[in-house]
This record gives C-alpha cells, sequence and structure tokens, in this order.
RNA sequence: AGCCUGGUGGUGUAAUGGUAGCACAGGAGUUUUUGGUACUCUCAGUCGGGGUUCGAGUCCCUGCCGGGCUGCCA
C-alpha cells in the first residue's frame, strides 16, 4: 500500500503481463475476467481470484468483466448469481455495464460447433457414458477412436440438428472434438463439447436441449469478450491445450490462459462440497454462518472489504501449493480494524464493582475517547455512578506476581473515569467473589493522578444501572486441527471440527446506547475484542453481538506457560 | 505406472548468474489511560547428489518429495 510502484515486487502474472504490455500484444490492452459458476457461494478463495482480476485490471488501465459461466443448469440457480453479484459488490469491485453470461453466447458457440463440424473437427457420437469411459484408455495407455468418428460431415450436421431439437433422450448422444484419442493429455482424447440436456436454464429458459461444455464454453466466452488474460486455479493447466485448440481452429480471437495456485487456509476447509457437507448436516448455521469462510459469513463475522483486499495482496501469487496461516488474515483484520473501529466498553463476565466513598445517589458523565487511532473521530460522554460493573479476569484475590489488574489493596485505573482502591471483597456462600467495595479518589477524574501518582493497571468497567444486557457469540476456529483434511483412517474432515468453535455467553454487559448500533458496523470493546452486532438481534430480541476476532493479548499467552 | 506441474526459514512470498530480503507466526525489549496499537531487536531457509562457472537458489544431469489428470462438472 505505502509502497511506490517502482519497488514492488511483481508477481509472476504481474511480469507477464507487464511484458506484453510492453511488447503490445493486444495494442497493449489489458483485460481480465471474474468468471464464477453461479452454483454456490462465493469464499475466501474467490476473493483472492476477483482481487487479482479486478486489481490487475485497475493497475492496468484495463477493465474486467464479471462474468457468470452458466453452461450446466443442472447445478446452477438464481439465488447463487444474486448473492454473487452482491459479494462482489460489497468488496468494492465494479463490472460497470459488463455483467455477461456465458448463456449469453450460446447461439455463438452453437455456429462454432457447426463450424468445426464442417471442418471435419467434430462429430456426433453415440457411446454411452460408460462405453466412453472403456474407449478413453487410461493414464498409461491410448484410447481407441470411436466407432462413430468417422461419420460423414453431413450426417454429422443432422445429427446434431437432430440433438438441438430435443429428438434425443439425455446422455445418449454427444458432440466431440475431433482431436487424439492417444494424446498422454486425456482432455485431448476427442472431448465432449455439446450435451443432450432437457432441462430448463435459469437464463434461457426452454430453448435449448444441448448444452455445451465447460472447455467450449470458457475460452470462446473469453474470446468474444475480448478477453486478453484469462487467469484460474491450477487445475485448468490440463486445459489449456484444449483452450488453445478451440482458440486456433475457430480462428478467432486467442486471450492467454494463466494458472495460479488457489488458497487454502488453516483451519478450515475451502471446497465448496466440504462446506455443503458442514450446512447440509448442521455443523453450521447456514452458509452465512460467522465461522465459515464464505464471503457472507466473513461479512456477517464483521469482516471488512478492506481487510480482505489487503489479505489478497498480502498471501502472493505462484504456482505451488500453499497454505496460509490464518493468523494472517487475523492479522490484516486487526489492522484494518484498529484503524476504523470506535472503541466502547463493555464487560463479558460482569462483577460487581461498589464505590464506598462515592456519594449515594450520585451519578455523571465521563469523557470516553472514541478512537485512539483517529482524533477526527471526538470523544462520548459515559455514565459513571458508584455501583459499576467490571469483568470477573480483572480481579484476582490472589495475583501471581504480575497481574496488573484489581487486587485486595491494590489501586488500579478504570478507564476514562478514576482511580479505585480496592478495600474490602464480599463473597457468597460458595466462596467466590460477588462484589469488590473499593474507594476512589475524586482528584483523578479523567485518569489522572494530579500528584503524579502511577498506577499498573487499567480496566473497564460499565455503569450498572445504565448499560445494556447484551449476548455475545464468542466464535472460534472451524476445525481443532490445521489441516482438517489430513485424516487417519475412519476418519474424515467432520471428526476435526472443534467443539468449541461458537460459545454463547448470555449476561454480558455493554455501554449504554451501544444496542442502537447498526447490524455489520464492527467496533471495539476495548481490551476485548472487535465485534458486530448480528441480525438475529431484530428477529430474537436480544441485543446479540459477533465476536470478529479477540484482540492479540500477551497477558493470557505468556500466562500459560 | 504415463503425462503435466511445482519444491527458498514454522507459514507465505522475493532475489531473472553477483551481499538470500520482506511479511505473518515465535522470542526479547521500548512507549502506552486498551497486557491493544506503534516502534526496536531477535530466532530461523535455498530438497539430496553430481556438474558448468571466478561465482549457482538461479544453468545442466540425476535422484527424492508434493500437487494435478482416466465427468456428458466447472
Amino acid at each position: 500500500m505505502e509502497e511506490k510502484d517502482s519497488e514492488k515486487k511483481l508477481d509472476f502474472i504481474r511480469n507477464h503481463i507487464t511484458e506484453d504490455v510492453s511488447k503490445q500484444k493486444n495494442d497493449g490492452r489489458v483485460h481480465t475476467r471474474f468468471p464464477p459458476e453461479p452454483n454456490g457461494y462465493l469464499h475466501l478463495g474467490h476473493v483472492k481470484s476477483i482481487c487479482l482480476n479486478f486489481g490487475i485490471a485497475k493497475e492496468f488501465g484495463g477493465l474486467c468483466n464479471l462474468r457468470l459461466d452458466d453452461t450446466n443448469p443442472v447445478a446452477e440457480k438464481i439465488e447463487y448469481a444474486n448473492a454473487i453479484k452482491q459479494d462482489v459488490k460489497w468488496l468494492g469491485f465494479c463490472w460497470d455495464n459488463r455483467l455477461f453470461h456465458a448463456s449469453d453466447y450460446f447461439e455463438q458457440l452453437h455456429e462454432w460447433a457447426i463450424a468445426l463440424i464442417k471442418k471435419d473437427k467434430a462429430f456426433v457420437c453415440d457411446l454411452s457414458f460408460e462405453e466412453m469411459r472403456q474407449n478413453r484408455g487410461t493414464l498409461v495407455s491410448p484410447g481407441k477412436n470411436s466407432p462413430y468418428r468417422d461419420r460423414s460431415i453431413e450426417e454429422n450436421l443432422e445429427l446434431f440438428k437432430q440433438m438441438k431439437e430435443g429428438e434425443f433422450p439425455d446422455g445418449s448422444k454427444t458432440l466431440r472434438a475431433k482431436i487424439n484419442m492417444s494424446s498422454p493429455n486425456l482432455n485431448l482424447r476427442d472431448p465432449v463439447i455439446y450435451r443432450i440436456l432437457h432441462k430448463e436454464h435459469p437464463k434461457t429458459g426452454n430453448k435449448w436441449k444441448i448444452y455445451p461444455s465447460y472447455d467450449f464454453a470458457h475460452g470462446q466466452s473469453d474470446s468474444i469478450e475480448g478477453i486478453t488474460h484469462s487467469l484460474c486455479t491450477l487445475e485448468f493447466e490440463h486445459h489449456r491445450p484444449l483452450y488453445d485448440w478451440f482458440c486456433e481452429n475457430l480462428e478467432i480471437h486467442h486471450p492467454q490462459q494463466i494458472e495460479f495456485a488457489r488458497l487454502n487456509l488453516t483451519y478450515v476447509v475451502m471446497s465448496k462440497r466440504k462446506m455443503l457437507r458442514l450446512v447440509d448436516e448442521g455443523y453450521v448455521n447456514g452458509w452465512d454462518d460467522p465461522r465459515m469462510p464464505t464471503i457472507q459469513g466473513m461479512r456477517r463475522r464483521g469482516f471488512t472489504p478492506d481487510s480482505l483486499i489487503a489479505f489478497s495482496e498480502r498471501v502472493g501469487l505462484a504456482k505451488r501449493e500453499n497454505t496460509i496461516e490464518v493468523e494472517l488474515l487475523e492479522h490484516c483484520l486487526r489492522h484494518d480494524l484498529n484503524k476504523k473501529a470506535p472503541r466502547r466498553l463493555g464487560v463479558l463476565h460482569p462483577l460487581k464493582l461498589t464505590i464506598k466513598n462515592y456519594p449515594k445517589d450520585k451519578s455523571e458523565e465521563v469523557d470516553a475517547v472514541n478512537n485512539p487511532e483517529d482524533d477526527s473521530e471526538g470523544s462520548r460522554k459515559v455514565p459513571f455512578s458508584g455501583e459499576l460493573l467490571i469483568d470477573k479476569n480483572d480481579f484476582m484475590e490472589n495475583p501471581p506476581k504480575k497481574y496488573f489488574r484489581l487486587a485486595p489493596g491494590r489501586e488500579v485505573r478504570l478507564k476514562y473515569a478514576y482511580y479505585v482502591t480496592c478495600e474490602e471483597i464480599v463473597k457468597d456462600e460458595k466462596g467466590d467473589v460477588v462484589e469488590v467495595i473499593c474507594t476512589y479518589d475524586p482528584a483523578t477524574k479523567g485518569g489522572d493522578s494530579p500528584d503524579g501518582r502511577k498506577v499498573k493497571g487499567t480496566i473497564q468497567w460499565v455503569d450498572a444501572k445504565t448499560s445494556v444486557p447484551t449476548k455475545v457469540r464468542l466464535y472460534d476456529r472451524l476445525f481443532s486441527k490445521p489441516n482438517p483434511e489430513e485424516c487417519n483412517e475412519n476418519e474424515d474432515f467432520i471428526d476435526h471440527l472443534n467443539p468449541n468453535s461458537l460459545k454463547t455467553i448470555e449476561n454480558c454487559m455493554t455501554e449504554s446506547g451501544l444496542d442502537q448500533i447498526e447490524t455489520g458496523i464492527p467496533f471495539q470493546l476495548e481490551r476485548i475484542g472487535y465485534f458486530c452486532k448480528d441480525p438475529d438481534s431484530h428477529t430474537l430480541g436480544d441485543f446479540i453481538l459477533n465476536r470478529t476476532v479477540p484482540l492479540r493479548d500477551s497477558w493470557s499467552k505468556s500466562n500459560k506457560n
């Protein structure tokens, strides 16, 4: 961000594009696209791709299209398409009027299929699914030509027409490219380019009975849109020769496909299939569960677009398999939130604190800084009285050596308010401390002592009368292992779910007025972490917070050892 | 097994034949009205074996290891 462009280290894709531009390839134009299939929700892996494609377009003064790759009506739904658009927009990227669908090109694709037949480079094949599989050969042995491979061009044309008109049942025939059944690249062994599917399409309705395969649609869609660089993940590497073959044989604009390694993250799963299981089998509460790495989940959790974009820039880009530590994501989140999130006061585990020398029935307001990182945010008034609540963690009857917080006889600062000294404690029948009784020093109002006296600890508090009851959902990593997919026999990733990934605490108290905040706006509860109001607050009637991420805590960390 | 592809600290990513750097994580410290933030210092790496070269992470050979590929999914 702060780096000058000249100092910025470029990744291999940006290097490649820089070179193309300098050689005036495509007249120096750069045009990318983000091409999700609308068959599920976008996740963090897509964020990387979105930032890459839209980012590169911006950096090189080019454009990036949003294209929904809707060639398979069996799996795709309008709801997913809508969610995708919403998510890309939320991240802050703009496709202007360049929202496209692969289905926009069905007519052209169909013409191109006919052109291929006419060039004797495609044929209608009657082999069943199973027969085709057997004829394909294996990784180490070549395939056999289809017995239908040598049909005449006229016959192919006629048969393909009948396929299109819906005269054959699903699966009975395919249109295949005529390439090479003994290619070591299995994708080149006469791949299917059109299949029969009597299925209504969300965009084209019942117009088509045949649908193009990915390989026959993707490159050509890129070509039609004038894409210069088609960026995709590593598993499409073997498809590049096919991508190239279609562009060459159709003699159309030929974008450059470049593959990069997909993103993996520790303590989570990133595949649509596995996420679907988490949702379907009820291990999480839907696709937007704040523990899910979906954009919707992360948004609900309190992630900001900027933190996700910063993360995408930091994860790097290469062709080797990689697993990013979730700590980097958390770092980017905290870094962004620290600058932006307003500070508020709250206690998760309330403990009564009474100031015995504070006048009965008196109350006042103290000035609290809204954001120490941003003076323009100013300050606010927070109610204060002789009856307060502090956090149980901030008091210990028998503190260890380096404990800086409240203890019998100790003086600490109540943030923004006064110094208080613990004089007495009250216990219940079980012997648990239920109240600490303090005296305060009226001269320390605002939190500084005129005599220059220092305290080691500063703790947060809320006024007992005016603070608001709050439910807090504490989220932690979804899985207990860095790589949940690493399993012994008889295990699968489900066995590695973290049983404590969600803990709800009911009796929290937060400062007056906080419950009026808008849903999803992140704020910091001082000394605890970042939170935002969950939409459930409206339906359930409680004030419910999601913990986005806790503050770093070097005290509890050093205390563990 | 064949083909493709990759291998740099714990993790990720730079160095395009010339001092192996940066970030996160870890450790130590300074500052602090958040045990936060910021800042400083620190730990730690070129998969192995040969070769070319004045000089190799980089080039060559070879071995090892990881990932991908046998959908009418994308």
